[in-house]
DNA sequence: CCCTGCGCTTTTTTT
DNA sequence: AAGCGCAGGG
């Protein structure tokens, strides 16, 4: 029973069984890596390590849930009672340190964590600032820019001294008052759990050794998605004790977008010249036609390192299909899964539909219900993503810290008040041109001048609820503060003021209720629980998973989720759908026009295709609603690559689609810039015959 | 101040 | 197709 060494093969067990060194995996997709991981861990409390004196980092928090979940199965009820190791995203590890450390930075304890939607709030009002017209740089552009500086450690300094041009200088000054902004609220966005962790442990060295001696072992899950504060955290965390073990696949690298650099993986062997290096190339997965197929279309890329996957023997050749539109291509996966599900050769949770984006999850989902199949939806509308949420949410935030902009403007006249844009516009107004919180000038007797009878007494009030509400906070345990308060700013007949459907008013209600549930169950669950925790853990780890985490995949439901969300998951059936150039590869992707772009798509599908153990089904669909516009498609290049016909016809269309695109763009905007119409142009593509499974 | 309706742009992927 | 800003009537 106790012999679950004997389940590994020798490559996994050297990784298992080697203890004190830095050690680097190279692991195919299908062979394991997590698995591994988890075992090493086992390994490593069996031998005597005090589980809190390991830390254990994965990609995302339902990784970690899994990967903790499994190492208490493994150790079996002896352990049952005893500490657990840490296991967490960068993210929540960040988080943690931040938590016990924010006075140092200057921070409150309960900061609070800002989601995309409120950076995009604070990059607007950081642009306003410096004056920057929309034209000249885009909020969403600023976001994206700190986001990179920040993931390589560069301040609002750094970033000033380094910046070539006219925009560049611009955005460095909007990104040091977006950090300001920040600051000034008591706000730290996704980023910032990385960077500023990293700047605590560069700023005090003391910090960093005690946090480093707290732990004796260090595992990082997909490390060639680690992107630079990650990897300088993990090499600060690991210097002294060198017990690193990193596990990743440089052909699964897709997040690059996000900062990740698949260099370090590379690099490993540099950092840690005694480092062993481990390669896990058996496959457990997916049959062998399936890898054939994933294996060639990998191999089309120029930059990785060769690796051959070997897999099961067995099994069909992967499929494609063809539909005429979007919707079509629904109809005809749910069908084909309705129908084998109907005649018992499948069960729903064996079938995983991925797309490229989550727009086209939609006429799945329609499909889905209309044949009765069960589904689970991953991704799409997050739970904190929906107004309710976002709304109480934003109350909760401004009780807790009144000075916190974008919530208070958020909630000012939600439900609507009395106090208008006008009123709200003064209000900006003051606030920038003191340099202070919203707050601060509603507290502030001279404002009084500045508006009408209806308006201040509005604002009074307004001020009022949430002093009021400050006044219990301490008082009252979270759940039923929240109660009290969806009942006092009758927040229900705000719901049926936004909607009319019923159904709709019923579901959004639920989600008010549910919202006040999972704070109830977090207040029950965490021993140390305070109100800017459960805030923090809501923007960091989507929520919506209050019920059941880990049993949600074993219930029987077909999965839709997108390619980057399936990442670690595996299924018995996979339907990769979408396969059609500016799809996957994605038309953005295309833009760039570099090898690099391109070979990430191209990585992408490769995970997608490697998802799967049985079955394989690839559809594409020949036009697409593209802006309420039936547009023509072209077959994605990537079905020529992994059928091994990059000599057919269709290929070559494939990618000169491109650069026809491509030409038509720079066409397009040279004729907007000269301001005149130009006539519509029907590029007749042609398409290739329908092709059916190879053998 | 609140609501409605019109026309405009805009669509990757996520912690 | 959907969200946002703006204009105009209640």
């Amino acid at each position: 029973m106790r012999r679950w060494q004997d389940q590994l093969n020798p490559a996994q067990r050297e990784v298992v069984e080697t203890l004190s060194k830095p050690i680097l995996v190279l692991a195919g997709a299908g062979t394991g890596k997590t698995r591994v991981i988890t075992y090493r861990i086992a390994r490593l409390i069996s031998a005597g390590v005090s589980p809190e004196r390991i830390l254990a980092v994965t990609f995302t928090n339902k990784a970690a849930a899994e990967m903790a979940k499994r190492v208490a199965e493994l150790l079996g009820s002896a352990h049952r009672r005893c500490p657990r190791p840490e296991v967490s995203t960068f993210h929540a590890y960040g988080l943690r340190v931040l938590r016990r450390h924010s006075a140092r930075l200057g921070y409150p304890p309960q900061f609070s964590i800002y989601d995309r939607a409120d950076q995009l709030e604070v990059a607007r009002a950081a642009l306003r600032e410096v004056k920057a017209t929309e034209a000249a740089l885009r909020p969403e552009e600023l976001i994206g820019w700190v986001s990179r500086w920040k993931s390589r450690g560069m301040d609002p300094q750094a970033t000033a001294d380094s910046a070539q041009t006219d925009k560049e200088s611009l955005a460095a000054a909007a990104y040091r008052r977006y950090q300001q902004l920040l600051r000034l609220r008591g706000a730290v966005d996704f980023d910032d759990l990385l960077f500023l962790v990293e700047k605590l442990f560069s700023l005090h060295s003391e910090l960093r050794e005690e946090e480093a001696a707290r732990f004796e072992h260090l595992l990082i899950d997909e490390y060639q998605d680690t992107n630079r504060s990650q990897y300088t955290i993990a090499r600060m965390l690991a210097e002294k004790h060198r017990n690193l073990c990193v596990v990743g696949d440089d052909d699964q690298s897709i997040y690059s977008w996000r900062g990740a650099e698949p260099e370090h993986i590379l690099r490993f062997h540099r950092d840690w010249p005694d480092a062993k290096i481990v390669r896990l190339e058996n496959n457990y997965r997916s049959r062998q036609p399936i890898l054939d197929w994933a294996n060639r279309l990998v191999a089309t890329n120029r930059h990785r390192y060769p690796k051959q996957l070997r897999g099961h023997d067995g099994g069909v050749s992967p499929r494609i299909l063809q539909a005429h539109d979007e919707d079509h291509e629904a109809e005809l996966v749910v069908k084909e899964i309705a129908a084998r599900v109907r005649q018992q050769k499948i069960r729903p949770r064996d079938v995983a539909i991925l797309v490229r984006t989550n727009d086209q999850m939609r006429p799945f989902e329609l499909h889905l219900r209309r044949q009765k199949l069960p589904y689970w939806l991953v991704g799409g509308q997050s739970f904190y993503d929906r107004k309710e949420i976002r709304d109480l949410a934003a109350y909760l935030k401004v009780i807790l810290n009144p000075r916190n902009d974008v919530a208070l403007l958020r909630i000012l006249n939600t439900p609507p008040r009395g106090i208008g844009p006008q009123t709200v516009e003064r209000l900006l107004h003051q606030a920038v041109q003191r340099l202070c919180p919203v707050w601060e000038v509603l507290e502030d007797g001279a404002a009084e001048k500045l508006f009408g009878q209806g308006a201040l007494e509005a604002l009074t009030q307004f001020r009022q609820l949430i002093l009021g509400f400050q006044h219990d906070l301490p008082r009252r345990r979270l759940d039923d503060l929240l109660r009290r308060l969806v009942d006092e700013i009758q927040y229900r007949r705000e719901v049926e003021r936004c909607y009319t459907s019923a159904e709709e008013r019923e579901r959004r209600w639920q989600t008010v209720q549910e919202f006040v549930e999972s704070a109830g169950s977090y207040c029950r669950n965490i021993p140390e629980a305070t109100p800017a925790g459960f805030l923090q853990e809501l923007t960091l780890t989507s929520y919506d998973d209050d019920s059941d985490p880990q049993s949600r995949l074993d219930q029987e439901a077909v999965v839709l989720m997108t390619l980057h969300a399936a990442k670690g998951l595996e299924f018995p059936i996979v339907y990769l759908v979408g396969l059609e150039e500016g799809l996957l590869p994605h038309r953005k992707a295309l833009e760039l026009q570099t090898d690099q772009a391109i070979e990430e798509e191209r990585r992408l599908c490769y995970v997608g295709m490697t998802r799967a153990q049985e079955q394989l089904i690839l559809s594409f669909a020949v036009a697409r609603h593209k802006r309420g516009k039936l547009v023509e498609t072209i077959p994605s290049r990537f079905l020529y690559e992994a059928a091994g016909k990059t000599d057919h016809p269709g290929y070559q269309e494939a990618i000169c689609g491109i650069s026809r695109r491509a030409a038509q763009l720079a066409r397009s905007k040279a004729a907007r810039r000269r301001k005149t119409r130009s006539s519509a142009k029907k590029a007749s593509a042609k398409h290739p015959k329908r092709r059916r499974s190879q053998p």
